[in-house]
DNA sequence: CGCATATTTGGCTAAACTTACAAATAAGCA
DNA sequence: TGCTTATTTGTAAGTTTAGCCAAATATGCG
């Protein structure tokens, strides 16, 4: 493989990474959902410290997923792209498909 | 959040983690594109240990998205979900998103 | 059976991630 | 300015993950 290819897979493993924590897939969620949120509703909704929930946020920042808008002394932060419907479909999918091959299995 | 409510991202977390490793991405493409492979083929694409190898595939296995079929000595692994070219489509959005956003800053 | 090949698993170390508390920063208001 | 609120950042502890080597397992073949 290739620096390009390397370099492409990198890239796509940020955003994946970034996504892989359930506080950060229900941050997406309420965020696609409602628009944007202020950190301290985010918080209040996750239910961690306030540094963690920033953390987190900090994260999905970096990874090109939301973006952040200051007024007044609050930070509101919404979605940057949306594809997540898209996305969350597949996983939803995976998951679905899971759980009937659970079933199957225990209907052995 | 109920406890349903955690149970569900936590199983999307599960599968989200899976992909989020560059090895494990580049599994994934070339299942997608190519059908299945047996384990020394994945090896020599990812370049690392078999050992090691095994255990990204047994994690995607984990997680359902990738089967394995048994035939002689090698075990062969194959996609067991269609819609991760939708996942994919996403996260490479995503990925032309953060370049355009940084090509913009460079030209400021 | 005895040996070679393919794959998985045990054990270990280094690196990365998560989290909370405390301290720092920033904005609004009296 | 001094005080309060919202958020971020420093730090440290605990947990998880990735990687390799060596050993175990399983299959095929002579």
């Amino acid at each position: 493989m290739n620096a390009k290819d390397r370099a492409k897979y990198q890239a796509r493993t940020k955003i994946m990474k970034a996504l892989a924590h359930p506080a950060r897939l229900l941050i997406v969620d309420v965020l696609a959902a409602e628009g944007e949120r202020c950190v301290c509703d985010l918080t209040e909704l996750v239910g961690s410290d306030m540094s963690t929930v920033s953390r987190h946020l900090a994260q999905l920042k970096g990874a090109g997923i939301v973006e952040d808008d200051k007024r007044g002394q609050m930070v509101f932060y919404k979605l940057r792209v949306k594809c997540l419907t898209g996305l969350f479909n597949c996983i939803e999918s995976v998951v679905k498909c899971n759980a009937n091959h659970s079933l199957a299995v225990l209907s052995n």
